[in-house]
DNA sequence: AGCACGCCGACT
DNA sequence: GTCGGCGTGCTC
């Protein structure tokens, strides 16, 4: 804010956001001849540095010294954030419990962006010029200029079909100068009419009402379609309103789905391919994206959670696809759920959001009960197709022999595929070959030293591995407690013994392991995703990768090695993830081959997952799980639930943890959780200690946070909370 | 003595 | 988040 206080001549002071991790804005002087306003982003210096802030609303904090104050050192020409964007990033702030500064730093990520694109070099022909041989390569060359336009050398290169050094030939000859070009032009934007598709009257009717959505501001949608219901089709007619309407649109999706094929399917839509904003793009074309967003030149981004806080003016519309995904929550920095802030941002701006899932999440189920959302919903499949016949196989009674994983039915039945030249899909969620590794002498078990956790071994890299610190070492030959050699077992089955096993069935099958962890990384991932498209696997193990976002055209059979897994473990979300993801996996089964089949390999083929995933029925899922978090004194989700996660390896830390687990008012169900079973409930995180608590509806849960954090002595150290409540009951 | 490393506090 | 200051402990 600015404040014209220049009585005493001392000049004009502004309220700058800078992102470090202090309370709130500090206060800075104008130099004379700077413009600046609430969104203003600026330059100013910080202690030794200088750093990229933005000016911000409220009152300078009063109780500076005066001769502290600095001066802004630069205006960029960016921006300003506006109001929108502001309420925004403060909102964040104060839900995450985060100083509003690194939710800033969030939204300026690309200092990039923040000045105006350089020009480029290009070419262009000089007037009346002509070269002293006019080969037939330089005759394409001033052929394709005949627009008169500046080329890049490459892009000229390209077109004419010649090497680069013909250009530089002519350049050197006088006929081509190099001239400076101008930023890039603003991108095509989506044609909402381009290509509108037949849609099914299911799908017809749920487009109608998200297209009437616009009309009342703000309002969130579910679209709980069954995969292969063409879900991305009906939410495409949303984005086409929001175009129409003259808005820009954002459509989040878990990083993992931000697929080539993705884009397609918006270029076939809309005639050009949308923004992408994720981590993987050059950080100038992230330039160019965040430039173009706040300009308004771009109009539809697709992007992941981060994209939430680009910097639109006109936002109309946002899709959060895959609702469910985890993807969408950063737990490091500034914790915040893209899904959440996605309706907050929504509310604030009212505009529509919509969200989108074959398997929604417990609490987007209850806030549509409760009608805060209206859910739509698309029972079948686009193409008419039968959903998969699901089987549970029990396998107490119809188990593979010992030492073996894959049930007969199950072998059977890829064998019949294998016949059909079709493929089959085994799920297994576990890397590397045998999740625990013993001695048969001794009884040793190979045990992470760092945190406890169990050592993978990874056959295939000849070493054992920790999945929740990473740390690795190379399988001995000896047993390191008893010294016999050659005694280690393996127990349990991961992917690669599943694939040995595979192998051994069906030694002439072409068998793919499709797992995060093995060499070559995501661009040997991406290879063999799309040699599985094209059908040049026939039998695919996979991790849960597998689940998301890769369609797989020919696959007709899908066989989960373990339902159970997951089923078990301490997280109160374990039954919601494991029904999501077997559902997911299931559901790629004869999803555009026609019918397909499933096996769910199960000791317990009475658990009310497995039961609805085999009659396919999520309601009974819903209800059993709501009602079974009422049974154990769980509030209903949807309401208010926060995760209070602690980092560092400290003895203090747990001290902490249980000091506020005491200090919780007598509604509220606290859970400690220690190391192991926080290894366990957290799949990617590195916490040592995990707070959980439950509090009822009307539970000022942020307020509690808030005070118990600032009695917490600053020798805790790095103490991190994440707070994880569904913020809808305080919209 | 010289410096690598970790911890802590300040940053307007 | 990033920097500098300062203490500890190790090496030339």
């Amino acid at each position: 804010m600015l404040f014209d206080n220049d009585r005493d001549g001392s000049g004009t002071i502004a309220s700058v956001l800078v992102p470090v991790a202090v309370p709130g804005p500090y206060t800075y002087k104008v130099p004379p001849g700077l413009a600046v306003c609430p969104g203003t982003i600026v330059r100013v210096p910080l202690g030794p540095r200088e750093v990229v802030g933005a000016v911000w609303d409220g009152m300078p904090e009063p109780g500076i010294d005066p001769r502290k104050l600095k001066a802004i050192s630069h205006v960029y020409p960016a921006g300003p954030l506006d109001a929108d964007m502001r309420r925004f990033v403060d909102w964040v702030a104060n839900w995450t419990l985060s100083p509003p500064g690194m939710v800033l730093r969030m939204v300026l990520r690309s200092e990039e962006a923040l000045e105006p694109e350089p020009p480029v070099a290009g070419v262009a022909r000089v007037e009346g010029a002509a070269p002293d041989r006019l080969t037939p390569a330089r005759r394409r060359v001033l052929d394709t200029m005949q627009d008169g336009f500046a080329w890049t050398k490459s892009g000229l290169a390209g077109a004419a079909g010649v090497s680069v050094s013909v250009i530089d030939g002519l350049v050197h000859q006088g006929v081509l100068e190099i001239v400076s070009m101008s930023a890039s032009p603003a991108p095509p934007a989506p044609d909402p009419a381009y290509n509108a598709p037949a849609l099914s009257p299911a799908q017809a009717a749920v487009a109608t009402g998200l297209v009437a959505a616009f009309d009342r501001g703000y309002a969130v949608s579910l679209i709980d379609g069954v995969t292969g219901s063409g879900k991305t089709e009906v939410y495409f007619e949303a984005v086409a309103e929001a175009v129409r309407r003259g808005r820009q649109a954002v459509v989040l999706v878990p990083e993992i789905s931000l697929t080539a094929q993705f884009l397609k399917r918006f270029e076939q839509r809309f005639g050009v391919l949308p923004a992408e904003w994720h981590s993987e793009v050059a950080p100038r074309r992230r330039a160019r994206v965040w430039r173009g967003v706040a300009s308004g030149d771009v109009r539809v981004v697709v992007g992941a959670r981060s994209a939430l806080f680009l910097p639109f003016h006109e936002l109309g519309l946002i899709v959060v696809d895959e609702e469910h995904d985890t993807a969408f929550k950063q737990d490091d920095r500034v914790p915040y759920n893209a899904r959440d802030m996605a309706v907050v941002r929504g509310h604030l701006a009212q505009f529509p959001v919509i969200l989108a899932s074959a398997t929604p999440s417990i609490e987007s189920r209850v806030n549509a009960d409760l009608g805060r959302y209206t859910r739509f919903v698309l029972p079948e499949r686009a193409s008419g197709g039968a959903l998969p016949e699901l089987h549970a196989i029990d396998m107490r009674r119809d188990g593979p022999e010992r030492g073996r994983w894959l049930a007969p039915a199950l072998v059977a039945a890829m064998r019949e595929t294998l016949a059909d030249n079709a493929q089959s899909l085994l799920f297994l969620n576990r890397r590397g070959y045998a999740p625990l590794t013993l001695c048969r002498s001794c009884g040793h078990r190979f045990q992470c030293s760092h945190c406890s956790a169990w050592l993978v071994e990874h056959r295939f890299r000849g070493r054992l591995v920790c999945h929740h610190c990473g740390h690795s070492e190379p399988v001995p030959q000896a047993c390191p407690s008893c010294g016999t050699v050659d005694a280690l077992v393996a127990c349990g089955p991961g992917v690669e013994r599943i694939a040995e096993e595979v192998e051994a069935l069906f030694p002439q099958a072409r068998t793919l392991i499709l797992s995060s962890d093995l060499p070559g990384g995501p661009e040997r991932l991406r290879r063999e995703m799309k040699i599985v498209e094209e059908g040049g696997a026939d039998i695919v193990i996979g991790t849960q990768l597998v689940a998301k976002g890769h369609n797989f055209p020919l696959m007709r059979l899908v066989g989960v090695v373990d339902a159970d897994l997951g089923l078990a473990h301490g997280d109160p979300r374990a039954a919601e993830r494991t029904f999501q993801l077997l559902a997911q996996v299931t559901g790629r089964a004869g999803r555009f081959s026609g019918g397909g089949k499933g096996y769910l390999q199960t000791y317990s083929p009475d658990h009310p997952v497995i039961r609805a995933l085999l009659s396919s029925d999520s309601e009974a899922f819903y209800a059993a799980e709501i009602e079974a978090r009422r049974v154990a004194g769980l509030p209903p989700f949807g309401r208010l639930a926060a995760l209070v996660v602690s980092g560092p390896d400290k003895p203090a830390t747990e001290g902490y943890a249980r000091a506020v687990a005491r200090a919780a008012p007598p509604d509220a169900a606290v859970t400690v959780l220690g190391p192991a079973e926080a290894a366990l409930a957290m799949v990617r995180g590195r916490h040592r200690f995990r707070l959980l608590v439950l509090a009822p509806r009307q539970f000022d849960m942020q307020g509690y946070l808030r005070g118990w954090l600032s009695r917490v002595p600053r020798a805790a150290g790095g103490l991190r909370l994440q707070v994880d409540i569904d913020p809808q009951q305080f919209l």
